[in-house]
DNA sequence: CGAGTTCTTGACTATCTCGTCCAGAACATA
DNA sequence: TATGTTCTGGACGAGATAGTCAAGAACTCG
């Protein structure tokens, strides 16, 4: 009953979201976005406000995407969560270390250049941060159970921690360290985590 | 032999890190600056240069001042190095948790918004990230040496992952992270150090 | 095919922002 | 006090930037 759109709302919102990631808020101009979607403003505008509301959104995408793959990244049976976890640290250490653009994490971006004044942004980042810790919870919780991860510290504590040294390589990853330097935290934090003591076989 | 400057130059370079630190450097205006210090652009062009030279100036010395400070916190004798390197910990921590307006460090939120496109700005954090290291460094051999703290790990391990704990608070920090969340990690981090078996008294 | 609706394009406005410039002010020295 | 030098304040210019708007394009439905 109208024209339709000529252009896929999912591939300009990832252009968009490059754009954001790559020169930050402030410093991102509708009209860098508009030339590399190859829209016009008025249609950027009517699709999706203004450049808040363009950036709410690519924000909170991002923050969705993230939380997903951090789910499906740890989630599964107990057996393997210790696994898991590993792996997820290493991913992430390696992800950020070959990052050679220093583009790094849009989350963690973003949080430090809005959060002070912008609410919404507050928000969203503390929400995405609150359900990454909850994953990791979830985690190291059926690592404790599956006996790969000693129970004596309870689990929303290594959780914390453990998204706290993510955090942090993400931020040294910025600052230049070099991929073997965030290796080495994940391992040296993985290797810190309570081992359960070792269930010695027993004679009859 | 000339008219003398009027203002206190480290009183403006304070203003004026204040200013870049809440609104970031694509954020901050120079006319924010001169009017937050009452100064006249041509003053503060005279002075310091452009944009781009004063905010470099104002972040060298923020990070002199930060890694100065960490310094203060974590030099000393041997055998007060666990308690210092605790107390830094929970001062990181604390002062995080506590600051409710969400200015968090402006050394992260600078890497994170100029690293990728400011060779200067990333020269000059990755150097404070290195003598941040080098100083946790220091002071963990030290509690090493003291026997406060296992000889097991190497201790520029062990330092690594307490930087990236620490950015890793100041990240969740600006996330919305509640003082407590901040200081259950701290606690669990230390926490987690690995003691050095215990000496039995030997009866004789 | 015609009418109605929504989308597109890019020119346009109003404002902001960096950096310059200059006339006058303030000071040291002789 | 006269002179030379540097500093100050703010007006100014050039260009950037967010957001609007109108004229026409593209499409659907009757």
């Amino acid at each position: 009953m109208a024209r339709p759109r000529s252009f896929d709302e999912r591939a300009v919102l990832r252009t968009a979201r490059d754009q954001f990631w790559s020169t930050g808020y402030a410093g991102t101009k509708i009209d860098d976005i508009a030339a590399a979607t190859g829209l016009g403003k008025g249609s950027l505008y009517g699709a999706f406000g203004d450049k808040h509301a363009l950036f709410l959104r690519v924000f909170d995408d991002y923050c969705t995407d993230a939380v997903d793959g951090t789910r499906r990244d740890l989630a599964g049976p107990d057996s393997g969560a210790y696994q898991r976890l590993r792996d997820h640290v290493f991913a992430i250490a390696e992800a950020t270390g070959t990052d050679r653009d220093l583009r790094g994490c849009l989350l963690a971006k973003s949080t430090a250049e809005c959060a002070e004044h912008d609410e919404a942004v507050a928000a969203r980042a503390s929400r995405a941060f609150r359900d990454l810790a909850d994953q990791l919870t979830d985690c190291v919780t059926a690592a404790q159970r599956a006996g790969d991860i000693a129970g004596d510290q309870p689990p929303d504590r290594l959780a914390g921690l453990l998204l706290a040294v993510l955090r942090g390589i993400e931020a040294l990853g910025k600052g230049g360290a070099t991929p073997a330097a965030l290796r080495a935290i994940a391992e040296t934090a993985l290797a810190l985590l309570p081992k359960p003591v070792m269930e010695t076989p027993r004679s009859p």
